[in-house]
DNA sequence: CTGTTAGCGCATTCAA
DNA sequence: TTGAATGCGCTAACAG
């Protein structure tokens, strides 16, 4: 205690003249205590403001019922509304929360981190944090010491993990054949950071889209972005540059796409009319860029609450000391139209 | 334990060939354990994985260390700024942190989460949720019994709480001042929801430089809107019909001023020659809007971390018996001018 | 410098 | 239906 102490079940079980144990039965919701014992600890536990102490609780329980979630930066729409999801659905199933933030995947701040999660006895691990191939090969190393389930939210599939992730491919599809079927024949793409995996798979997407589409390789040019807009408004100038004949960019991300809107305007290029835009995301401010912008929604909160559901799932099964099949879980994205993917 | 148990002190002393208080002090860094053990102790620790039950330790040492942090959804840029700067000082100083997110202030949902942060034995409450007055009056009697420190963030003063907050008044005067100076004279106010503080501070501060400026009652007309884009679009067109001479409108986020860029457009208003806007926040779409957004800048981040290290010092002031001074720390916004409200 | 003893607050055996 | 004893893993107070 910091000095002042506080109510403990001892104070409420000699108030209410019964023993410890029948509290504990009663704040337990034991069916084995006589209605007329159990209202009246009840009343005492109100009365003297009584609430249990976790710490004491969990010690004894073994488990913390607590999720151990490492997230990304608060600042970003997609991350934060990952984390959003995430919140609501394990409050919803009764489990609490540990979060931690990383901004890049440092290895010694994930050892830091762990030791941490299991301290607390998590029951679970979400790693909602966007990374690269490279940084998945020590992770892997240091989870698989760890010996508690984890679910990885949004990375490439690998045969024994457990993912749950959006379909960036076949957002990065659904973005350009739109952009095909509304008549526009040289389509470059501003992409992410190569070594994100929604990166790559947004562009997957878009390759697969290009060639079906029959497009020439100089009509389906590329530049990597870095998710910002500044590297939107480049990467516009850039592409432009590289082949006066295009007319149509898909951009990885909506804040890209609007450094690229940013751009045309200044060169004075007309879109959707010179060159149609696609983003991706859908963050709330698309529909009033200047144009509007057509963009791939994927619902993250969805998919985070997709991914509460499913370390659940595992916790359960490992208590019950089923290993449940590893795999991917994918959520569909899909296309909002706006202006500047449409002629006049 | 769930089936499997972990390595406990016990296991470690054991094989170390020590006491388990031996460990203890190896563990928590005390000076008076001999070299040679330590160094033997700390091997055993690394071979068996062994890491602290929390649980145990904070039972043992009758507190957390832990903050509780009532925040605002995750999605909005001010909001999770906050929780942002508050996360990465938490962190520096060694607070581990216990969040809970509300949508509005429901009185039920206030009642659970203090009840589950007694129950944590959280060291000290952060409150960083925007609240409307009447939200306070129940609040203060709930927070009064809880007898936990407690610190909020953007709230109104009371002199008797301890609150960090932006000086949103001189914010509302400084985007005011700016659009004076710029040769408006004719200056609306497209508000936020009037019983959130941060909109009447931001109001108030409008007010003030709009008549200290000589405007008429005519000219500084009002409408409230609700944070988001489409208010700002219909604020806009409101304050048009309204009064067709007004020149400029201070809105009072950058949402909504993007909602206002919208509306000029589809009205054939130009920006910033017929009509100059300022925003609030300054995210960071802002610099990418059409024309630019001049708005107000207000570093959240810097509120969050100012408010942990509030709350920092009234545990410590606490422990040691002190009651510091409540009272108001006011952090400084500052504009930042782009083109929205500069005239060719 | 190190070990022994005790207890943090609760839940889980067992008896009664 | 209730109570008494025991232990969860750790730290604090005291010895030595």
């Amino acid at each position: 205690m910091t000095a002042r102490s506080r109510v403990t079940i001892k104070d409420v079980a000699k108030t209410a003249g019964v023993s410890t144990q029948t509290v504990s039965r009663v704040l337990n919701n034991r069916l084995d205590v006589s209605p007329q014992t159990r209202a009246r600890v009840q009343q005492v536990i109100t009365r003297l403001a009584y609430s249990p102490n976790i710490f004491a609780r969990n010690l004894s329980r073994g488990h913390s019922n607590t999720l151990g979630v490492i997230g990304y930066g608060l600042i970003y729409f997609g991350t934060s509304s990952v984390l959003a999801g995430i919140e609501s659905k394990a409050n919803e199933l009764g489990f609490s929360l540990t979060l931690s933030l990383m901004n890049g995947v440092e290895s010694s701040k994930v050892d830091r981190i762990l030791y941490d999660f299991i301290s607390r006895r998590v029951d679970g691990i979400i790693w909602a944090v966007p990374s690269d191939i490279d940084a998945f090969g020590f992770l892997a190393d240091k989870f698989a010491k760890v010996d508690i389930p984890i679910i990885y939210i949004n990375k490439g599939t690998n045969d024994s993990d457990y993912v749950t992730a959006v379909d960036n491919r076949l957002g990065g599809q659904l973005a350009t054949e739109h952009l095909l079927q509304q008549g526009y024949h040289c389509i470059g793409i501003i992409t992410g950071p190569h070594r994100w995996w929604e990166s790559q798979e947004r562009l997957n997407g878009w390759q697969e889209a290009v060639k079906a589409g029959g497009c020439s390789d100089k009509c389906s040019l590329m530049v990597e972005g870095d998710w910002n807009a500044p590297s939107g408004d480049i990467g516009f100038r850039t592409l432009v540059n590289q082949n006066p004949k295009l007319d149509a960019i898909f951009a990885s991300n909506d804040q890209m796409a609007l450094g690229a809107l940013q751009a045309a305007r200044n060169l004075g290029i007309h879109i959707p009319d010179d060159i149609g835009i696609v983003g991706f995301d859908d963050i709330p401010e698309a529909a009033y860029f200047y144009p509007p912008l057509t963009t791939v929604r994927q619902d993250t909160r969805v998919l985070g609450a997709m991914a509460v559901d499913r370390i659940n799932e595992l916790i359960q099964a490992r208590d019950e000391g089923i290993l449940p099949n590893p795999g991917l879980s994918m959520l569909e994205p899909h296309l909002v139209v706006r202006k500047s993917s449409v002629k006049a």
